[in-house]
DNA sequence: AGTGTCCTTCACACTTTCTTAACACCCGCA
DNA sequence: TGCGGGTGTTAAGAAAGTGTGAAGGACACT
């Protein structure tokens, strides 16, 4: 039977939740703030933590960055609207996923799953930098859980790029391993696919930038 | 009792393996090179080989090449972090999954269990994409409860892709799945066999959607 | 032999991606 | 202010990859 530990500080919340993991079939634990959920989250090792935001004293990110000082146990946020800013720092500090309050038990349950099954399934060699992630094995490149659908030339490049994320990769290394035994000059080229790469990832993704006569480098968050 | 096979050249990690794998129950054998390990392989018929991917002399892609010539033994690839590409291609030669060096012994254990358990259930095999469902054990393909009528290789196609439904599966994936062995090149006849799925399956049928240049991809609802 | 099934191969139209070229822009420097 | 190197941007032709129909060959069964 699989632990769940809730840490919020509404007592209602607690309950409904409560209700919920158990008729599941969670082995359900609780704490009022995060210095209780710290210390029940040490003592009964959970499968899995439910962790608010808001909450008082300690807050979540606090605990959530504590709690990744020493476990990679999953966990799910649950926070109220418009807090985008603090999930996006949740999700990066290592969080598997959010639920904005109000939600329906049917996802809370359901984004459980996910995670619980997330973590062990089989898994794809990747590269992450920030917020996007490269799937080596399927060739897939996902922005913040959303696809990104890039030609082959766009992804090697961009594995290029990720591999050394934050750190500049010259041109040189770029052509190398991007376009290795063609003969042809594709430094010229180079530009227009960055160009092209540029715009796929938009605005969310990290930014590509250029380094004047020695090469590009992707910012690292 | 299961049988598990080590090949590892550091002798403190095959120590280390063979504790764990004996708390768990496993009968553990070793072999420190590529080259015992194949033999090893060949005689205890191991239930389950963990195996290095940096190996001196025969390196792991070859030992799991030349194992997968004879035997579809469950194959954990131990590796160390930055071999993406060699993972990339351990996976594709049909290795089982992947632990990173350093991992928990609690993440091996449950991987190999994952492993195990996929293979103990493909004695009631049947794989369900949708609205679409294969019999593996009769080679029988039904789409809305209605029977499909596939070749052996078409079926072997539909296959490989619904393993994966909703991710791309590269060319040389499905190849290397489809056409095991053979040497002629079927990357032309992949294009025509794709081409009598997809008019087989039909409206009501998930849809087979191309990656150009990478592969195909089975839509799940 | 005749028939049917299935796989392969080829040809050709079509789509997507890559390359090439042209031009605008920024910035340091004379 | 004008010049030149390096870069960003756009468009169009070239190349590569894909969809589709049909023909031929291998094989099993009648």
């Amino acid at each position: 039977m699989s632990k769940a530990l809730i840490i919020d500080d509404e007592q209602q919340m607690r309950r409904l939740l409560r209700m919920v993991l158990e008729a599941r079939g969670y082995e359900v634990s609780e704490a009022a703030d995060g210095q209780l959920g710290l210390q029940e989250a040490a003592f009964h090792r959970p499968d899995v933590v439910l962790l608010d935001l808001g909450l008082p004293g300690l807050n979540g990110i606090e605990v959530l960055k504590r709690l990744r000082e020493w476990t990679d146990v999953p966990v799910l946020i649950l926070s109220v609207r418009d807090q985008e800013t603090v999930k996006v720092e949740a999700l990066e500090l290592g969080a598997d996923d959010y639920v904005t309050k109000p939600f329906s038990t049917a996802e809370l349950l359901a984004r459980l799953d996910v995670i619980q099954r997330r973590r062990f399934t089989r898994q794809s060699p990747e590269i992450t930098a920030g917020l996007l992630t490269l799937d080596l094995l399927h060739h897939e490149a996902t922005l913040v859980d959303a696809p990104v659908k890039l030609t082959p030339t766009e992804f090697a490049l961009l594995k290029v790029l990720a591999e050394h994320a934050g750190r500049i990769v010259t041109q040189n290394q770029i052509i190398r391993q991007v376009w290795a035994g063609q003969s042809s000059d594709a430094s010229e080229g180079l530009r227009v696919h960055i160009n092209h790469l540029r715009k796929k990832l938009g605005e969310t993704g990290p930014r590509i930038v250029n380094e004047p006569g020695i090469g590009y480098r992707l910012e690292a968050e």
